[in-house]
DNA sequence: AGGCGGTACTG
DNA sequence: CAGTAC
DNA sequence: GCCT
């Protein structure tokens, strides 16, 4: 006995299930055993209609988004996660002209509108290849309806492994030979030097030539053949000079005991390069004597970073950001159910440890800031009555308020006697602060030697420090839910990335900020015109970057 | 000569 | 406004 | 610092 064709299968048609000729197709697959949904369940077959879609790749988004006939959420959920396989709809016809399952890979639509030859688009096919086959089996943990982009997104982390081991093979990331060796270190330090002095464009002049000598595999003999790379000017090509014919720059060696100083200022929380230059460059060689003599610099969020400056260099074990997640969506429902956070940041760049913990807030269908803001105010007083929050780093007033003793405690602390004045801004955009979860909930001790800044003996006053638990930092964004995409852009980074995207909107005459991506108006005082903000895949592609998932958006330089 | 990111928060 | 952080 |  043979059970019919589509046994077993389910199918999500996009974008409308109402044209009559869908319409048609639904009896057929209906006829067949298999059965229509209309949102993601496991191993849903995702079909495009094909007059949406020319040759492989899905025509215009838009058009694709105005015959939406679906809710708005199932619509980000597709847009937001990379691992999604789609296929034409004609796949289905002709298994049924043949009456048997056909390859769908045949039939594969890829969501994108612009394809300029990227070097690395074979690659992200590879990979979107790899996966479709074990995918199959292996998702069996989420039966529930009810997923949402955080789901998708903890999916997407999950095959992390299997595209890192072809990224291995694929590129070049075994090549450890560095012929430049002596030129690259220079570099690095006058790269350091002058972002500790302040000076961040030279820093960053430095920062490109270093990489751009560093992507170049042959041993630099000349003058000349530095000056032919990019970002390698006069300057830097007669320092290179030098150091071919000496082998080292003069005056570049010494251990520099002021650079150390505004390391040690500049890893607090709050000192940034200008201040700690000024505490250097007036003799002051600790936070006590700097708190002394500029009593003014030290704000009550200095105190904070001042009080977690060891806490917060330590490096978070990404086990513990998702307890981190899970702690604050729980008492996040408690607030608004159909409220959602989700992780950004480094985390969903797929990295084993983070600096910190990046999250997005938002509200389906929500664009009221006011309303966020009164969700995201909810919430923090909740966390913070579960001992949760230790610290706030920016306010409102009405968390001033609320934040107002734990503030003054710890002035008073410091020797001020000035009570806290909550600022009047009413609305919270964001909110960053230090959280600590319940000690039973600590994970494994990992035993990451990571090489941690201390604080100096006679700093250590001021120092709230814990061997089992840190106090991690924590930010939370709030996102209209119609900038969604430019907001999980923003927050997902990485910083080069970033960077990359917005020196390709200006080129183009539009700005991209973690707003949306705009036609800038600089001439006319006419408002700026949005051209897109919800979709992360389609601001990337009128940027002309081939979409790529978060772990690939760990890039050192432009692209 | 002027550009190098755009935005939110503190004081 | 400068300074800091993201 | 380098680039336009």
């Amino acid at each position: 006995m043979k059970c019919p064709l589509f046994t077993g299968l389910s199918f999500l048609i996009l974008p409308s299930i109402e044209p009559p000729r869908v319409q048609f197709i639904v009896k057929l697959i209906e006829a067949n055993g298999g059965s229509m949904v209309d949102s993601l369940i496991n191993d849903t077959v995702i079909l495009i209609n094909d007059t949406f879609v020319e040759s492989h790749t899905l025509r215009k988004s838009e058009l694709f988004h105005s015959e939406w006939s679906y809710d708005e959420e199932l619509w980000y959920k597709l847009v937001s996660n990379e691992q999604l396989e789609f296929f034409k709809l004609s796949w289905l016809s002709e298994c049924l002209k043949h009456q048997k399952l056909l390859d769908k890979a045949d039939f594969r639509a890829r969501l994108m509108e612009e394809d300029n030859g990227n070097s690395n688009s074979p690659h992200v096919d590879a990979i979107s290849i790899e996966t479709q086959s074990s995918a199959e089996d292996t998702e069996v943990e989420d039966q529930t309806l009810d997923f949402d982009v955080q789901t998708e997104l903890l999916k997407s982390d999950a095959n992390v492994m299997a595209s890192q081991s072809v990224i291995e093979d694929t590129s070049e990331s075994k090549s450890t030979v560095k012929p430049n060796l002596a030129l690259t270190r220079a570099l690095e330090q006058l790269f350091k030097k002058y972002r500790l002095q302040g000076d961040t464009y030279r820093a960053r002049g430095y920062q490109l030539a270093l990489q751009s000598i560093e992507s170049h595999d042959k041993a630099i003999t000349s003058e000349q053949e530095a000056l032919s790379l990019p970002n390698i000017g006069p300057s830097i090509a007669s320092k290179i000079q030098t150091i071919l014919k000496l082998g080292s720059l003069p005056g570049l060696n010494e251990a520099d005991k002021n650079e150390e100083l505004l390391d040690y200022f500049m890893a607090c929380h709050g000192v940034g390069a200008q201040t700690a230059r000024k505490w250097v460059s007036n003799g002051i060689t600790s936070l006590t004597e700097a708190l002394k003599a500029y009593p003014s610099d030290f704000t009550w969020n200095v105190l904070f970073g001042w009080r977690f400056y060891e806490d917060w260099s330590v490096k978070i074990p990404r086990e513990e950001c998702a307890d981190h997640l899970a702690l604050m969506e729980k008492a996040l429902r408690d607030v608004d159910s159909s409220a959602r956070i989700v992780l950004t940041g480094s985390y969903r760049r797929g990295a084993a440890t983070c600096g910190d913990i990046d999250t997005v807030l938002y509200k389906p269908g929500c664009d009221d800031i006011w309303t966020l803001s009164q969700i995201l105010e909810k919430l923090v007083l909740r966390l913070k009555g579960m001992n949760y929050i230790r610290c706030p780093l920016n306010l409102n007033h009405a968390l001033g308020q609320e934040f107002k003793p734990m503030i003054e405690t710890l002035t008073h602390a410091a020797g001020f006697h000035e009570s806290y004045v909550s600022g009047p801004k009413e609305v919270l955009k964001k909110f960053y602060f230090g959280g600590k979860l319940p000690s039973n909930t600590t994970h494994g001790l990992s035993k990451t030697e990571q090489q941690v800044p201390r604080l100096k003996f006679e700093d250590s006053l001021m120092s709230e420090s814990d061997q089992n638990t840190h106090c991690r930092r924590v930010d939370i964004l709030l996102s209209r839910w119609s900038q969604l995409g430019a907001v999980m852009i923003y927050f997902t980074g990485n910083d080069d990335f970033n960077k990359s995207l917005r020196i390709r909107a200006t080129k183009r005459g539009w700005k991209l900020s973690n707003n949306g991506l705009y036609q800038s108006n600089a001439n006319t005082e006419k408002k700026d015109l949005l051209i897109e903000s919800f979709d992360e895949r389609r601001i990337m592609s009128l940027l002309g970057v081939v979409w790529c998932p978060p772990e690939e958006r760990n890039i050192k330089g432009y692209i």
